[in-house]
DNA sequence: AGACTTTCTCCACCGACAGGACAAAGAGGG
DNA sequence: CCCTCTTTGTCCTGTCGGTGGAGAAAGTCT
């Protein structure tokens, strides 16, 4: 199949691309009612279109009292992928041009083995989805890291869990290697992107997506458009302080929110309670599994672990703590709670909703909704695959 | 005089009043460069321009060694009110339509009297200013109040140090009384327009402007623009929690940042500091003014009172400990220190600087300067004009 | 079958804009 | 003082983007 090289040639065609993406097969008329152009423009613009071969004609639609519409659609052959990686894993998808999954993989993957190991493997996998006949090639790929991002050449600077990818291309050569257009973001970002593409954020303009896996980020969402900073470590919460005074954090402070909760300070609380025979549940399920994680903590509450729920109840404090801080400067319209701990589930989100609530000012916390993503780990490959269309959608 | 009654009629019309605006008289060969619009539009723009009045001829700039160019500049007779309401005071200025400050008053004032009887008495100094001959009627009025404000309408909502203003409707009233259109907005996020404009912070897109007066507010600027959250209270950093289980706070909560260092906490600290004799500088001055503020604080610390140094320099702590937090999680390019309290000066200053640097990350705090603000007292009623001059200089 | 609706296309017209030609006004050199 | 070069500003024409109306196409409903 031949990949996508036409990119819309303004505005109106980028915008007729996104509403194409965002709501699938659309009639003339449709699409009309939503773009601020007249009937006739919008034929030549949709023609155009047609002629690149971004969009195609996809049949009659049902009649609404009148003559049929003729939908079209975008090109059924485009695909994007997907990439997210994570500390201790990685998920590819591919998806179609209306960013809808057609095959997800996740494998454990050390993302300390440094770039080069990890994209070998990425590519395995992107080869895997390739050869189940999901695609022929990419348009286009995301990819999310779990570090500081300098956005527009898509370069990890300092991330301090990812040894080895210091200043490493990595736009660059994931573009050369899938030779097709790619953008790289923090993974925190991306989650944050899907979670407003297809998840919890429908259409909410000003939100923070706070993701707790190995450590602790925070997507930052304001008017519609991912806040990066300046150097793009925006988010970086991790290392605020919540525990004056408190455990020493790898980064040479102490009471990190990162040290007192995350799935590593987690694991590390759950496996010194099973070794102190404080828990039975988390003992016995040391004893099985040679080693805990978050996931044993969420099994272990689930079976009324006293433990387990205070341990999950005060990390949820902490974070809340820190969520209020940052509710009452931000001031979003929704907090969305995600990331691999979301398996900790309403014990989780109780505490923080009761630790903002108390602590953040009532005009803030009024009409705030604090919820769990509605995604999970499909947000970030959806997100990325968004952050590449955002891009190959928008005029060259 | 006859007040201006025209808008932009346009997107480029609104670019060009903003060169204007921001650059003193210009020629249109100037202008040209700076906008991507060709001679002959830019030409037939500037006429319109100089048809609705907004625009007049300056005269002949100096020869660069071809035909002298003919200078345009805003209208001489515009005249934007900016009134900036604190808690304890009020500053009123007259600007041109270069927002040049053309006189200013500042008065004492309780922001508790109610709206009512503080517009009297803004009125009444903008009627002053009038009187001297700065003005014979105001094109526009931007307002700031110490709380959040819904924007769009321009009323203040749940003002905490407000009472009796939550809900009264400021833009609409104010805009009667004066017979010109209204912006309004919180204090905090003037000055940080004020900044923007022509203090520190000119040229940066995104930056937090943290002022410490009465309470403690934080201006946000993201991509260029305030960004306001979606109740108008983002940026009220007064009520985070600094320290556990401190100072009980107004606000029904403990250890907030407010209760232990802002205008009042410090006036508070340095009476009791007097008090008990701790300190021998400020209980003279107590002696002598019956009453300590900041001022006599930043005074007894320039006098080398080590009470007062110290005092000083916990509250730097305080408000570094939470701005630590506040640029990990944005990421500013510059932190500008500003408000009543400017006057404790570099010593403050230090102990900020201190635990920003010590606390924040390495790649968010690598570059960043934090500066004390440049224009004083003006930032307000600078930004409050420059808040109505976007406004009007917006197409209609 | 006829009336009404909805969708889409075609066409004439308008305004935005670019770019070149040209005029105006100055600098500088011989 | 004349000539050339430079810069600024105006005028004019051609092009393109875009609107809105007329009308054809293709339905539904009575």
């Amino acid at each position: 199949m031949r990949r996508m090289t036409a990119r819309p040639a303004n505005a109106h065609q980028a915008r007729l691309l996104k509403l194409l993406r965002d709501q699938g097969p659309n009639s003339r008329a449709q699409l009309g009612d939503q773009i601020e152009l007249s009937r006739s423009k919008l034929a030549v613009e949709i023609d155009r279109l047609l002629e690149t071969g971004l969009v195609v004609a996809d049949g009659l639609a049902a009649s609404r009292g009148g003559r049929r519409s003729h939908n079209v659609r975008l090109a059924p052959g485009l695909r994007f992928l997907g990439v997210d990686i994570g500390a201790t894993s990685v998920d590819v998808a591919v998806t179609n041009a209306e960013l809808e999954i057609l095959g997800h993989l996740d494998e454990p993957l050390d993302v300390r083995d440094g770039p080069v190991a990890v994209f070998e493997q990425v590519l395995a996998m992107a080869g895997k989805l390739k050869d189940a006949g999901l695609a022929e090639g990419f348009d286009g790929a995301g990819i999310g890291v779990p570090g500081p991002v300098r956005f527009p050449d898509g370069v990890p600077v300092a991330p301090p869990i990812m040894p080895g990818w210091d200043g490493f291309p990595v736009r660059e050569a994931l573009s050369q290697e899938l030779g097709c257009p790619v953008m790289v973001d923090n993974d925190v970002n991306l989650m944050a992107m899907g979670e407003m593409h297809a998840g919890v954020a429908r259409s909410v303009r000003d939100f923070l997506c706070v993701k707790i896996g190995t450590g602790i980020g925070c997507g930052i969402v304001a008017g519609g458009a991912v806040h990066r900073g300046v150097t793009g470590s925006a988010g970086d919460i991790g290392h605020i302080q919540a525990v004056p005074d408190g455990r020493p954090c790898a980064c040479g402070n102490r009471g990190c929110l990162e040290a007192h909760f995350s799935g590593a300070a987690l694991a590390r609380d759950a496996t010194e309670a099973a070794r102190q025979q404080v828990s039975a549940e988390l003992a016995a399920r040391l004893e099985t599994h040679g080693t805990l994680t978050a996931v044993d903590v969420a099994a272990a509450a689930a079976a009324g672990d006293a433990t387990s729920l205070e341990l999950i109840r005060e990390g949820g404090t902490r974070t809340g703590q820190v969520i209020a801080g940052l509710v009452s400067f931000f001031n979003p319209g929704l907090v969305v709670i995600g990331g691999g701990v979301t398996g900790l589930g309403h014990t989780l989100l109780a505490a923080i909703r009761t630790q903002v609530y108390r602590q953040s000012l009532p005009l803030a916390t009024g009409n705030l909704p604090i919820v769990l993503g509605e995604l999970g780990r499909t947000a970030g490959v959806i997100g990325a695959a968004r952050l590449i269309s955002d891009h190959l959608f928008s005029p060259a």
